[in-house]
DNA sequence: TTGTGCATGAGGTACGTGCCTCATGACATT
DNA sequence: AATGTCATGAGGCACGTACCTCATGCACAA
């Protein structure tokens, strides 16, 4: 490789000097700071054009005082899938300290629009500088997205997305995928036709909303000889989901798949175990945690979607990452990818 | 939080502070220069272990004046899978540029052991930091890998891992959890029982043998009205893949099932859709790649398992940018999943 | 004319590490 | 005793950015 193949990165100094202006003038602008007029500004932007000018993350987290610091507002609750998200913000702190990444976890009362928006709105910008947060869609949270925006604070969405909000990004699987995905598995478990039964937790939910539209409409369209039971609500809660299971499985003997498309699964495993018939009945559900685990082990599930929440708090950290430095852009992240698990490839 | 519960990062200073010498000496001790006396550097090293002290990454790539740079060696040749390994290296070099880690790509023959041996051992410890190698298992390579760590390049094995050899990691599948998956998915699409045809590229190649090893155990265990028919060898080829596989639909009218866990996806499609037969057999194989993708959409192929040809570049990265600092440590990768694409949730 | 405020330049220190030079003292070899 | 070798200290420059102070010059208004 030559020497004239390899262009050093460009650098401040670089910009100033194309600029025809101070270092002074170039931090100025690339930090917002007051004090430069717009003509002068103009200049330098397009001298950052030209030079494709990229500050250097890692020097800049050195030369600061503070690390940067992601703040994660995960539900709290009986949701187990949301305890492993917090896990996983656990497991990846010391290396993201490594990084001079600070992480701050905040468990929130799970669905309270209000009080999630009250957290945000008392952010500081110095901090924060990035809020991650799982929610669903009301007013007081978007309002509360948009605020902390102008504060200078970048919000992501995690899980279920706000697109309507000023969120910077969004991390998750493709809900309506995966409900297509589950459709096209019990189409191919049950060849011969059959009855298959819908549980959700609260069709309110984004995610849940979208995993039954692309379940009923994969199911439609590639096996027209399933018929769809439902679908039911249990709201995610345990006792509830057993006895919705319960009373489906007396009044429908001939039930061949059954679609747990919400939480709630310690309910769906006793309720199946208790009714002696898993087996000879197909059963998908999502996340995979202790309960869907052990339903795996024990064959009472067939089938767990699960949407990885390790990788989902890997590009929270990455996009968290790029967005500190590019305010205006949005980051370019891995996707989060369906994970798909029988008994066999368990991670 | 208060002052006192945020504990400063030890950084060289301390060390040197703690172990009573000076900065020049820690440095020494640091990177393995001479002129350290034994009993010198293990003041120093205990002084490290006591505060806990871990270089600061970032710091010191700025610091070097050279980028980190770690060098893929990629079978060329006609596997599809191969070639999207390499595009994700391409992709990739961009953000890896920005953390200034510089990727370089080089395809090798495949399967030329001694060629990759030879290319191994042409690397100087100033031009490559970290060696990334997919190889099959060869006495030649195995020599080259323990040469190259000698010389102070850390080499990882990628896709196929060669642990009888000094290689610092392994960035990859458990093929043989792969082998239980299709098993355990084959099982379930074919309620009935039936026979299942498997198809190889070569037995000798140790990803193959373990994919089929995995999918024997596991159907033997949990599906036993389902007979094996094969394996076959179609060596990775197209043509050959696809007379094995048109002879083999032609003898067993009856097949229920087909397991592809080696390449040769193109031939695998093409005698499929002659055959006329697709979509009665149930058909899986392995690696999303632009054959395997049309026969998931014409649905001569129901499931591929993929091993995430993305994620295992950025695992790599990620690894080689842990190795580059701690000469002796393993260093711990997020694990790759196994994918298990279906037409309904294609990446 | 003087004051006020703003835009900008100049220059410094700091972050943590790599890498270099030079000086010094201890010890061994001839 | 002279010479050489080695371990170590001291210190500096560099990387690219953040952030600070101080000075200067200019425009506008009282």
């Amino acid at each position: 490789m030559n020497e004239e193949t390899i262009r050093r990165r460009a650098t401040v100094h670089d910009v100033a000097r194309a600029a025809g202006v101070s270092l002074a003038t170039v931090d100025r602008v690339l930090n917002g700071r007051p004090g430069v007029r717009a003509a002068t500004a103009e200049k330098v932007e397009q001298a950052i054009a030209e030079l494709g000018f990229a500050r250097d993350l890692n020097a800049s987290l050195m030369a600061r005082a503070r690390d940067l610091s992601v703040v994660f507002f995960i539900p709290d609750g009986s949701n187990e899938f949301m305890d492993s998200l917090a896990e996983a913000v656990h497991r990846r702190s010391p290396l993201a300290l490594a990084d001079h990444i600070h992480l701050d976890l905040r468990r929130v009362r799970a669905l309270d629009a209000a009080g999630l928006a009250e957290s945000l709105s008392q952010l500081a910008p110095r901090e924060c500088d990035c809020a991650v947060i799982v929610s669903s869609d009301e007013p007081e949270v978007l309002a509360a997205i948009d605020a902390a925006q102008r504060r200078g604070i970048a919000v992501m969405t995690l899980v279920s997305d706000l697109p309507a909000s000023a969120r910077r990004n969004f991390i998750g699987i493709d809900n309506v995928a995966a409900g297509r995905t589950a459709a096209s598995l019990m189409g191919r478990f049950l060849p011969q036709g059959g009855k298959v039964a819908v549980v959700a937790g609260s069709l309110h939910l984004r995610d849940h909303a979208e995993r039954l539209d692309g379940f009923r409409a994969a199911l439609g369209a590639e096996f027209p000889a399933l018929e769809i039971i439902g679908p039911l609500e249990g709201h995610d809660e345990r006792t509830e989901t057993a006895e919705i299971i319960t009373a489906l499985l007396a009044e429908h003997a001939d039930l061949g798949g059954l679609y747990n498309l919400g939480a709630g699964n310690a309910g769906l495993v006793s309720a199946l175990e208790a009714s002696g018939r898993s087996g000879n009945l197909r059963v998908i559900a999502h996340e995979l945690t202790a309960p869907t685990r052990a339903g795996l082990a024990s064959g009472a599930i067939d089938v767990v979607l699960d949407q990885n929440p390790d990788g989902e708090i890997r590009e929270a950290i990455a996009a968290a990452r790029a967005l500190a430095l590019d305010a205006s852009r949005v980051a370019v992240t891995d996707p989060i990818e369906i994970g798909i698990f029988l008994r066999d490839n368990l991670r």
